[in-house]
Formats: C-alpha cells, structure tokens, sequence
DNA sequence: GAATGACCCTAACAGCGATAGCTTACCTTA
DNA sequence: TAAGGTAAGCTATCGCTGTTAGGGTCATTC
C-alpha cells in the first residue's frame, strides 16, 4: 500500500522540479522570454512532460503566484495580530513593502502583469488569492471607518482601500520597474513607503 | 521637382497608415497579442513592406510612445498653466490620469515595463522623456514647498513628488492591470484617483 | 537609354505553445 | 500470475510568431 505513496511522492517530486525551473527562469528572463522548452532542457525532461503536469505556461505562472500569495497572506496574519485598526492598517502595509522588496520578481508576477483571459466570475471570487489578500486590508478599513476614526466624507470601504494600497503599489512598481534609472532621483524606497502611507493616513483621519 | 515631395508625402502616408493600425490593434488586443502579420494584413501589405518602415516590431511601439509622451507633454503644459502651485499640482495629476486612460498600452510601455539595458547616465538625462515630464511634478512640488504650503516636515522635493505621482500610478496600474478582474470591486477609476490625490494633498498640506 | 534606389513581393528560417498518438512502467484486480 | 488500467514519459507535428534573403517593378536620375 505504501507503492501509491510512493508514486505519489515521485509525481510531487517532478510537479515541484518543473516549478523550481520555472521561477528560475521566469525570475532571470521573464514570464514571456522563458520557453517551455527552456524549462524542459533545465530539468532534463521534454517540453510535452511538463503538459503532463500542468495545463500550459499560464498554469504554471498560476501555480507560482498561488504559492507567492500564501507566503504574503501569512506575512498579513502575522502582522495585523494588534487591536486598533489604524496600527493595524499601517503594519499591513509595512509587511507589504518587506514582501515587495524581498521578493521583487514575485510581486511583479502577482501584481504588475497583465493577466490575460476572462475569468468565471463566481470561480474567481471564491479562488483568487488577492481576494483574500485585499480582504485583511479592506476589513481593517471598514472596521476603521465603523469606528468613526475617518474624517466623515470617507464612507467607501473600497475606495479607501484602494487608495492606501495605490500608494504603495505605485512607489513598489515605479521602484522595480525605474528604480536603476538615473533621471529621477529615486530616495530610499522604505523611508518614501513609510511617508507615504503616514501621508495618507495624515489625509483620512480625523484630526 | 514636385516629384521627389509627391513621393516623401506616399511614403510617409505609408509609415503612418502602418502606425495606425499598429496603434489600433496594439490598444485592442496588447503588444504581444498583436503580430506583424496582422498589423500588414489589417492595411493590405506583407509583413514585409512594414520592415522596410521601421527596423523591428519594438520600433514601432517605441515611435507610438514617442508621440504619446509629446501628447502627455503638452497636456501637462496646458494643465501648468496656473500660477498657484497646489492647483497646478491638482491639475498635473488630472491629465495624468487622463491620459493614462485613453492610451492604457503606451501608459504601460512608458511606466509599468521593465526596461532592460543600462543607461548612460548623462544621454539617458537628456533623451529620455520621462525626466522632462517628471519635471513638471517636481517643479511644482519644489515650488509649493518653497512658498512653506507644506506641512514643515515635507522638505525633501523628490520624496513629496514620488509620493504624489505614487499614489496615482499606483491606482492607475492597477486598474490596467487587474481593472477587468472582479474579486476586487474596483470603483470608477476616475473617481477613485481624484479622491486619493485630494487625500495625499490634504496630508500635505499645512492646515 | 542605362543605372540607381525605393518599395513591395514570395519564400523561407528558427523558434514558439500546444497536441496527437505511441511506448513504457507500474499498480490493481480477477 | 495474467489482464486491464493508468500515469508519465517520448517522437513527430501543427499552426503560429518575428524576421530576413533575394527578386521584381517602377519612377527618378545621370
């Protein structure tokens, strides 16, 4: 009986083989210079193997962002354990910048690619780990207006949410894609991440 | 004589019809989405003549992008000219947004791409768009904190500036890249970027 | 009138993601 | 132990991609 586990040990084996390579090459060249056959080459194997594992390229991507996704939302728990929401909201968004800048490849895959491809709304909804990644932001935000800590005309849950998570998503994104560029002066990203997110804050409060 | 100028004028109506359809289908269907073929078959030629027009496909986006920041440019010299800096701030971030929404392909070619290649510091200074168009922010930015309308705190001119364009490609790269996706209710684009720049202005800005 | 060069063509290259169909190895069941 | 089923690899191939080599046509120029 303990042969099926073995086998199953040995499929698990090659699936994390195949993904190994990929975010090698994905990380080194990118999602659309990595072939399939480069994949392949690296772990030895023909490219129709890996179609034995996955759907096609995009599964892959998938499959690795999925993963990159659990690693953030623990990073989320582990920092939004604190009982006031606007310390909560700002320590999110601290564990969000670390994320960012410790995994610069993965954040440009679960945030900075255009994903192509309709999606079964309901499937999605239920699936899609930034849902529940945007949730631990978007539910500190209700619980702060709830608690009557934003200036009045701040009622949209989701609009506030996105503006804090715009703001550092745009200094985060500039960063990866600009930040060896030499004609803007680009400051320490943490320090700007941190003045930015006090500056919205400094916006959306009630004095 | 007249012949040598009717000729010039066939060509570049020929460069520009390819420019056209390539500008078209680049918008609809993305730039790896589009191919060489489709842009020739959309105006009737081969693949073929479009090389004798432009070196690569790259060279064709990069000329679309070329124009854009001339559009994008001059928008932002319409919308400067106000005397009060907040206003002009207020103003520059309105056409951003606005352009940002009507070309989302070139927007992301020109922001959300990682460029490869190293630059020369001093021709990267003096070529690259980007650095005349940031300009305008940081100008500005610069200004207001000059006249002491920031809170006293504000005095580096690039931190302001970055948080401020920040905030709004934050929003705006998101929206082009998971706008279409539902699990994250993503309000009216426009509304949402107006609002967060109001709200960052309102952080900024002594009382 | 010959030569030049701009412009566009046909045909082809190598590489891409993906699939059809076969073989091999193993596990389960009779 | 033989038969049947399945997982996982293979070869060969499809239709696509960006790009190029080489040839033809025609207006312009010497």
């Amino acid at each position: 009986m303990g042969s099926a586990q073995r086998r199953a040990r040995a499929t698990a084996k090659t699936r994390r083989l195949i993904l190994d390579a990929a975010r090698d090459l994905f990380v080194r060249d990118g999602y659309e210079a990595t072939s399939m056959r480069a994949i392949a080459e690296r772990i030895e194997y023909t490219p129709t193997a890996i179609y034995h594992h996955f759907e096609n390229k995009q599964a892959l991507l998938d499959e690795l962002c999925a993963q990159d996704f659990r690693v953030l939302s623990m990073a989320f728990e582990r920092a939004a354990d604190v009982s006031d929401p606007i310390e909560r909201i700002a320590r999110i968004g601290g564990a969000y910048v670390e994320f960012a800048l410790e995994h610069p490849m993965h954040y440009q895959f679960m945030f900075m690619t255009v994903r192509p491809g309709a999606l079964d709304v309901d499937a999605a909804q239920s699936s899609d780990p930034t849902a529940h990644v945007y949730s631990f932001l978007r539910d500190s935000v209700a619980e702060a207006i709830h608690a009557g800590r934003l200036l009045p005309e701040y009622t949209d849950v989701d609009l506030v949410a996105q503006i804090l998570w715009g703001a550092l998503h745009g200094l985060l994104s500039l960063h990866i894609t600009r930040g060896s560029h030499p004609w803007v002066d680009f400051s320490d990203i943490r320090q700007t991440a941190g003045a930015a997110q006090q500056t919205v804050l400094q916006g959306l409060l009630r004095a």
